[in-house]
DNA sequence: TCGAATTTGTGCGTATGTATC
DNA sequence: GGATACATACGCACAAATTCG
């Protein structure tokens, strides 16, 4: 019939997604499969279909067929803390200290892709050092990194290739002072879309299922002179950001301290 | 019939999924009907279907009842500037400074939920007050925001309900001054999952279409004296984070002004 | 202004292939 | 091999929204 009133599938499908979310169904706890659906909510085989569908699609369940469909392990939700100082190509690690994190990464020159040249403000003959990285923790990937830098910046210092010479794993600030450029402004802007097939492979996820997505810029003033893309799983990780709040003051210092006076409080 | 080899619907959903990367089909365009693509791929009604099902839900094209699909017009993914001063509720505020940004709230006490209790270190009948912000831009809803505070902690001072008094939206370190408590961290937790349909209603979206979230918390030591919930569409907008590095300094300056100097800062 | 045609959304049943147990 | 479950596929029906003559 026409959905006259509330679809069928939505009664069932909001349900469900309560029942996952409240822990009702448990982490790889079996979903009541197609047939139990149309016995248990008195439902035809398409609304049954319809609801396991889209929550396969928004990622809360995993299909296996001739077997069933299982409410995703999601390995307890992990906060990447920013900041963690600190790993090559991203600035988030894992809070829990005992979690080792490793991480691969591979370098090369090329001509950038079309966002990538804009971003950096390249000619389009122009080459850049592109590193990709993918940081790992107990044997399971976290994330993975994608970082550009114009070639012609560092090319003549000795931090030329990132994860190289004396500089490797110093961090882009560092290595960029070395050749006399001074960052003095990160931005990093978060994002949402779902899982492209080689993302999802690289990360041992379903594919389709969202993923956050972290560009940060290094700027010297206006110009940006590195530019990374991270990518992590969305429904495994949390991004955490501290802020401290200087003591002293007290107009808005809390949500100001992001933007104003790192000066007062780092260190020199 | 089986896929004994390629799915059918595959054909059609990845031709015209060419067709709208390549521009064949331009932002706004039209996408064959159900019957025209019966008609022109001459697969069944079901594969036509569920191309274009899959279409929609990867966001390439919309579908309107009645007229027809078509290819999405992204909306000019909008930019949300961590600490815009300000806005109550949130910390974000659009980068364009032309777009007004309005706001509703409405402000009760009652019983907090769980995870809200836990958080706030409450006991079971602990009384939070709690406001719901909805903050728009140019007439469309953009983020929605509850906050919460034990009750206890500002009952007696000028600044008991956020958007009242003489303290009325001048933000929660401030207010809470009055009352005597000197926050001195926030932190920010991202995360995403599908939207309720509650909040899909307010913020005028599909419901299930993927939520960021961002939890913040004002703290005082250890101790969370307030905690709320910002909710955004994550197909629109964007987080901006912008993170000055301290010209002086070399050693990850800039990324550490966000966390490292916590030592210092926080109390243990 | 009204009604017919079109299109999407939702719903039903059924059938076959293939993977899992 | 048999039972179960999912993936894909067919067809049909009706409601609601839109479009257009």
């Amino acid at each position: 019939m026409g959905a006259t009133t509330n679809p069928v599938y939505l009664r069932v499908l909001e349900d469900l997604r309560a029942q996952i979310r409240d822990g009702v169904l448990e982490p790889g706890a079996r979903v009541p499969s197609r047939n139990a659906i149309i016995a248990r909510y008195g439902v035809g085989e398409t609304a049954a279909k319809h609801a396991l569908q889209v929550l396969t699609s928004e990622g809360l369940i995993e299909a296996r067929a001739g077997s069933g469909s299982y409410v995703r392990a999601v390995p307890a939700t992990c906060y990447l803390e920013h900041d963690r100082p600190h790993f090559p190509g991203s600035p988030f690690g894992l809070a829990e200290g005992r979690a080792v994190m490793s991480w691969e990464h591979q370098t090369q020159q090329l001509h950038p892709p079309r966002h990538v040249a804009r971003r950096l403000g390249l000619a389009e003959d122009g080459l850049v050092t592109m590193t990709r990285y993918l940081l790992s923790a107990g044997g399971s990937p976290v994330q993975l990194a994608t970082s550009y830098e114009p070639a012609s910046l560092t090319a003549h210092s000795a931090a030329a290739f990132p994860e190289e010479g004396p500089f490797a794993g110093r961090g882009v600030v560092e290595r960029m002072r070395t050749a006399g450029l001074a960052v003095d402004q990160v931005v990093e802007d978060i994002s949402v879309r779902p899982s492209l097939s080689a993302e999802a492979a690289s990360l041992e996820m379903p594919p389709g299922t969202p993923v956050l997505i972290v560009v940060r810029d290094h700027r010297v003033g206006q110009r940006v002179v590195e530019t990374s893309e991270i990518v992590v799983c969305a429904d495994r990780f949390i991004l955490r950001y501290r802020i401290p709040v200087s003591p002293g003051t007290g107009v808005l210092a809390g949500d100001s301290a992001i933007a104003a006076p790192a000066g007062a409080v780092v260190p020199a």
